[in-house]
DNA sequence: TGTTAGCACTCTGCACACATGAGTGCTAAC
DNA sequence: GTTAGCACTCATGTGTGCAGAGTGCTAACA
């Protein structure tokens, strides 16, 4: 539908407008590009362009700005054309990525917020990371360690090798054998289970086959409650709020405003991420977002796995007139990396 | 030195100027209250103020409005006489703050978010709450809970109740009794020391005293320094970086990109949090502040302590021309309210 | 001696007119 | 199909004038 020469105007204009955030004029682009092109034949073009839904024009005299359909065309031919080149980093790009991931590296949580500190510092954009938590992990054994004569801190080992704890209450004067034999039991009858199917009637059912305190029952029901709330909890990582303001199309107060307040809105944040849970790269161009708040801006979004199953997202987000090409890159590059550091995390 | 008509007028200024960040005119305060003073002598007696350093003059033909000086006379008689009368929160601002507080409090880190959350909602600022961790726990016993065949978890109890978990490699073959020797005789070694005690050079000497795995060792000194770090960091909350953008002094974009950029950067804030770690109340005015970018801000601090140990610290940041007496009333009522929670966090 | 009315002066903010420049659309010629 | 030329539009910047708020000073008053 578009022959080459209006794909290459378009392309131009999209990509001017992105680097100066100033309407795109004929001229300019006779100037800046040797298309052996008039700036009238290039008006034609234009216009023609407009009528097709490519272009807007603010004003009667300004040049053109690229339209949400115009973007939509732009990445989808560069993600088609990404497949066979993928990346543009420049090793300087990927140098100062490796080092940041480097830097202080202890556990999940830090790789979440460096992932998040990385995007936005790459893309100049705010970024969204967020983690999911385990919660398809399956029990496998508990062990009460004894604190005092009428507490002890329940353990729960689960099959990923991850283990969760929590404070309960015991019957004055039980021994680290009662406690002992106790937890084995119960182990023995929960073992396979999901920490989301355990429950109050089934925590009863086994634990009244092995003893018959209430209090020390109430406070078990309670400690595995919590686990399994905080199990299935995901959790968000912001970065790159200050870099927002760096960008033109935030110079008005009112609009910072709007997106710090869905920003600070943690559960907001999470129905964003978690809307978009298809597999591999999304790009979201201004009103194609669901969310109001977020229609004037873009979003590009990437699902990252372990062994199948999604371990999070993560995001940019930023104004439609954003750097696609840059942030798809940097997305694709930290996608790699991530999925090598999670598949071994030494 | 200031007569008491002086420190009336003085009083009104910087009230007047509070609520409506103008500069306040001599027909104004006539007009608003009752002094039986025309506005000329309203203005000799500004005059003289300004001479003396409490007010200064945007231009010639703009009213007043206070210096820092003058806020600092303005707080330390309000922290005087609220000595006496402390509160002067509404029944309808303390309902909120104890539903606010209702809401969603599963574990400390819930506190400390509610904490700044509210703050920042009741005083239209951005609030900063650090939360110290214990790092003066000290070692009660550990348990190695068996994983697989060459690892397991090591959990380490502390006097404090609590507990902190590590994984480690074992000997492959090491039976669950062999465990349960070798924790046994280090706890007895290793009881009533701080963890940040139990370095390198003691876990070497107190592991070689029970056994002799290398692999185990090391995996045991790495575990163990993790959990110190962990254990003596600090962990930061903030809140309403949106409600900043309400306030006039931050229509400036500039103004705004350079507090957001300190607010992001963690361990900045920590250290402006760490600077003022005084007993009580504390308030910063303007160029009091030691800290480059918060110079043209003011806050209010205050630590909270459970038994003697300070458990963090929570903070106010916003313009000079802040309300003054609200925050300082409610990080009062916050104040007794922590303390309370903290003490039976049941 | 303290207080007040009156007045000239200053500065900001706003509205308005005007020129400038960038950009377009259209037409006619190549 | 391409291009030069021209009239037209609109945003932006600048200068002017005016109203309003506020001050400082002086002289009169109690």
């Amino acid at each position: 539908m578009l022959n080459d020469r209006k794909r290459k105007i378009l392309q131009i204009i999209i990509e001017d407008y992105i680097e100066t955030a100033e309407p795109v004029g004929s001229r300019t682009i006779a100037r800046k590009h040797n298309l052996g092109l008039s700036p009238a034949t290039i008006r034609n073009e234009m216009s023609d362009l407009e009528l097709l839904g490519y272009l807007e024009q603010p004003h009667t005299s300004a040049g053109r700005v690229p339209s949400a359909q115009a973007y939509r065309l732009y990445v989808d031919s560069m993600v088609d054309s990404m497949k066979e080149e993928p990346g543009v980093l420049t090793e300087n790009d990927m140098a100062l990525i490796n080092s940041w991931y480097k830097e202080r590296i202890r556990n999940m949580d830090d790789i979440f917020k460096s992932t998040a500190k990385i995007l936005s510092r790459m893309t100049q954009n705010v970024s969204l990371v967020l983690a999911n938590k385990k919660s398809t992990a399956r029990f496998k054994y508990l062990k009460f360690l004894p604190l005092s004569d009428t507490q002890a801190i329940m353990c729960i080992v689960t099959d990923d090798g991850a283990m969760d704890n929590g404070l309960i209450d015991i019957p004055a004067g039980m021994s680290g054998s009662e406690l002992d034999y106790l937890s084995g039991k119960m182990s023995n009858l929960l073992k396979g289970r999901r920490l989301t199917e355990i429950n109050g009637d089934l925590l009863q059912e086994v634990y009244s086959a092995v003893s018959e305190d209430e209090v020390m029952l109430a406070s078990l029901k309670k400690a595995i409650s919590n686990i399994a709330a905080k199990n299935s909890e995901q959790k968000v990582f912001l970065g790159g709020a200050k870099q927002l303001l760096n960008q033109p199309e935030f110079q008005d107060v009112g609009r910072v405003k709007n997106l710090l307040g869905i920003l600070e809105e943690e559960k907001v944040v999470k129905d964003i991420l978690n809307a978009g849970d298809d597999s591999g790269l999304k790009v979201t161009i201004g009103s194609e977002n669901k969310f109001t708040g977020i229609k004037d801006c873009s979003m590009v979004q990437a699902t990252y796995r372990l062994n199948g199953q999604i371990v999070g997202t993560m995001a940019v987000l930023g104004p439609t007139r954003m750097e696609y090409r840059k942030v798809i890159a940097v997305m694709n590059y930290l996608h790699k990396y991530l999925e090598t550091i999670l598949k071994d995390p030494k």
